[in-house]
RNA sequence: GGCUAGGUGGCAGAGUGGUUAUGCAGCGGCCUGCAAAGCCGUGUACCUCGGUUCGACUCCGGGCCUAGCCUCCA
């Protein structure tokens, strides 16, 4: 089956026929590093990893770019506020950024480019721009002048005069036309910046992934992937750049955009105040649960985190985790196809969350001399999703490292309860069991004796 | 105001012009000293009003409601 893709550009699914099929090239924007990411920036982080394996099963050679902004007016901020130079800041979030992601199952891209390595380049195509009339100097600044772009608003389907109208920014008095757009502007001595044929300054906010993407991946690429917000303006601004700059017809083939993480129905942003933060949720919860959550909407769809969500994919974790720890272990690659046509048809992930659970139900009906095989294909699908790849045994183990437990005690009131099931003396057997249980710990008396898990919350 | 997505069972969430989504929770059963876990079985659904059709939750139109973008934002 081919792979097939919701494009933004043209609002429809598409199938999708890379320019150059022994090279593939996606692009994503990646993370400002200012703060710790939250839940909503590590959506579109899993989402397009998962398109990157998705994409590598099928094309010999895939180059995933994702970019890290480390120059921006935020960043300056929170260094300023933290009387910290700014590069203690980007380094130090762009740390947390890994590792957070690392924890949800997220790969690192192929290349993960820096605006600030980028600056000549960056450099050099606002100069393309001056020369080739699409953009003017006025004041330090450097504007892109969006009234020579016809094509300006395809992205987003909007055209100028709606911008105009809608328009709920003062318009800088030195821009000819109000959409324009700053691709360089002047630093101060204290703000950081660099030396260029229109003074000391610093790249506006759209034309590093510009550079970036054209440097790496090359003029036209086959994917550009973001958050649904990016669209207007960046995407869009990002689009009328690269062509104007490169003169060509297309920047990126395929734009793909993933939906917001709500809270009670509300995006989640750092403007409104209900973030939260990755860091912050990995203390609490396995990263797994985390992705679990994340891949269990479609991306494009809203995604209302809440406690409930989480309990209920640390429920289903729980259960396929059960299944496989009574398997042996098998590194097979025998995926489901079920899995893989629902991936390949625009990430539709609950299709396949769904075809991975009626995988686990056949595995339970089944003969046993049957179960190997379909618990090694559960394995094998889940870890094209980045599930299920844990040792079950340490999956469950690592919920009793988060509640506070004295493993010998507990055995050895499971011993004195063993003894009092022996005495038939029930009632002092039931109140042991209550009391471990108000400790939120569960027995299970098996055929092969008692053992115990940390309940689920 | 302009533009864009949505409204599915108790909750989460896919999908389809006529046939079981799936998960979580609930209920019944097996198992158990009783439980838990596991397994088996099981119910309630497609915002509203029109239209197209042999037949619509699915297509078209109106309405109502929700969210998002138009400003930094994934």
């Amino acid at each position: 089956m081919t792979i097939h893709l919701y494009n933004t550009l043209t609002r429809t699914k598409e199938a999708f026929i890379p320019l150059d099929d022994q090279r593939v090239t996606m692009y994503a924007c990646g993370p400002t590093v200012y703060n710790y990411a939250h839940i909503g920036n590590a959506r579109p982080a899993v989402i397009f990893d998962l398109l990157y394996r998705v994409l590598s099963r099928r094309f010999p050679k895939v180059i995933y770019a994702r970019n890290i902004t480390d120059v921006d007016d935020k960043i300056n901020k929170a260094a300023a506020e933290q009387g910290v130079a700014i590069d203690v800041i980007t380094r130090r979030f762009a740390e947390a950024y890994h590792q957070d992601m690392g924890a949800l199952g997220v790969g690192r891209p192929t290349i993960e480019p820096r605006a600030t390595d980028h600056i000549d380049q960056i450099i050099t195509m606002i100069q393309a721009l001056i020369d080739k009339h699409h953009a003017y100097e006025a004041e330090g600044h450097v504007l892109f002048d969006v009234e020579r772009f016809p094509d300006y608003g395809q992205l987003s389907r909007r055209n100028k005069r709606e911008l105009i109208a809608g328009a709920r920014v003062d318009v800088a008095p030195y821009k000819k036309g109000p959409g324009d757009f700053v691709l360089w502007k002047p630093s101060t001595a204290d703000q950081p910046g660099w030396d260029s044929p229109w003074g000391r300054g610093r790249p506006g906010w759209h034309i590093e992934c510009s550079a970036m993407s054209a440097a790496h991946l090359g003029e036209v690429i086959d994917i550009h992937a973001g958050g649904q917000d990016l669209v207007f303006p960046h995407h869009e601004n990002e689009i009328a750049q690269s062509r104007c700059a490169h003169g060509t017809e297309v920047f990126a083939r395929y734009w793909m955009h993933n939906g917001f993480v709500t809270v009670e129905k509300r995006k989640m942003s750092k403007s409104q105040g209900n973030t939260l933060i990755v860091h912050e949720l990995l203390k609490q919860w396995p990263g797994e649960v985390l992705r679990y959550v994340l891949l269990s909407a479609h991306y494009r769809q809203p995604l209302d985190w809440s406690q409930k969500v989480l309990e209920q994919a640390q429920a289903t974790l729980d259960r396929l985790y059960g299944l496989l720890s009574e398997l042996p272990e098998d590194t097979s690659d025998d995926t489901d196809p079920a899995v893989i046509d629902a991936l390949e048809d625009d990430l539709n992930t609950p299709t396949a969350l769904a075809a991975l659970n009626g995988l686990a139900r056949k595995l339970s009906e089944a003969d046993s001399a049957d179960q190997p095989k379909l618990g090694a294909r559960l394995k094998a699908s889940g870890r094209v999703l980045g599930l299920l790849q844990q040792d079950p045994a340490i999956w469950f183990e690592q919920r009793r490292k988060a509640i506070d437990v004295n493993e010998s005690e507990i055995q050895a009131l499971i011993d004195q309860r063993n003894q009092a099931r022996k005495d038939r003396d029930f009632a002092t057997a039931d109140r042991i069991r209550d009391e471990l249980g108000e400790r939120g710990i569960e027995l299970r008396d098996g055929p092969e004796g008692t053992t115990w898990e940390v309940a689920p919350r």
